[in-house]
DNA sequence: GAAAATTAAATTGTATACAATGTAATTGCA
DNA sequence: TGCAATTACATTGTATACAATTTAATTTTC
């Protein structure tokens, strides 16, 4: 590539990961709208169905985001009635969250979710599955530098 | 894959996707502030430095982002003094967004930029083509299930 | 050629994101 | 043991994002 076109937006890596990733996500607003969740509220859920009980830091370790994000959005999910909030009496600076009766029973509604949004993406399994290991290899790569 | 194993996070395209974008936007962050712009200000002027001139409804085609990003975002650029907007007098419906000589002048500074985040990523060449290749096609998908 | 339809931006409202800072609890170490 | 350092979360401030609506200009249609 010639140095001039190094600032090309269609020669940077970043600009189709960010636009691809928002187009994603614009999949998914109209199914989540349906159970009261916006992408990252479902996302969060996930973990949540998995882990039942898990504090805000292993959270967003697992989220990629930080306690300015989840500490409204997990206020928000408690006032929807899918989680609840309370500090750990071992640690009181740890705060757990855990998941409702609630919030386990949406489980089920978001169970067609993923393969409806399979259906826009318009690569095959094999695509998929190639994309799905570059973009984890990245995100590795990426956890590493933090330490 | 199981059924009961569709709503994990590890097994969803999206988040990968989601998370990649973001912790390769918070790379771009230091080097970007700089130069005084956010990511989204940045491909905002990489369309810039192609097209001298566009308006708003281009540049949030290309750049996948609507006015009521755009606007507030054109703004701010305008009152840094990269860019100049205007309306078209010969259909004053549209805003013409033009690139200032300071704005022009910028391009040099960023042109590190894309070099200095792509130590980061952690692919090889041929792998960066290929995560390229794959997310211009779900993009390309995507965009022709708008009509 | 005027009303209806369309188009382009701007505005409003809600929800992230994240850096930077603040606060309180806990840990580690002299 | 007492205090400095660390940790966990909350808060503040700034900047997106985008759906939905509004406003103004232009096109289309009859």
């Amino acid at each position: 590539m010639s140095e001039s076109d190094t600032l090309k937006l269609e020669n940077q890596l970043c600009f189709p990961l960010y636009a691809c990733s928002k187009e994603l996500v614009r999949h998914y607003t109209p199914l989540l709208k349906q159970l009261d969740l916006t992408y990252t509220q479902y996302i969060t859920m996930m973990v949540m169905w998995e882990s039942r009980q898990i504090n805000v830091r292993k959270l967003g370790e697992m989220l990629y985001l930080d306690s300015g994000t989840l500490t409204p959005l997990l206020k928000k999910l408690e006032g929807k009635g899918y989680v609840s909030r309370e500090r750990n009496p071992q640690d009181e600076r740890e705060l757990l969250v855990t998941l409702t009766e609630k919030g386990l029973q949406l489980k089920d509604e978001a169970a067609a979710v993923p393969a409806e949004v399979g259906k826009c993406v318009g690569l095959s399994g094999q695509e998929a599955q190639q994309l799905y290991g570059l973009l984890y290899k990245m995100l590795g790569v990426m956890n590493e530098q933090k330490q």
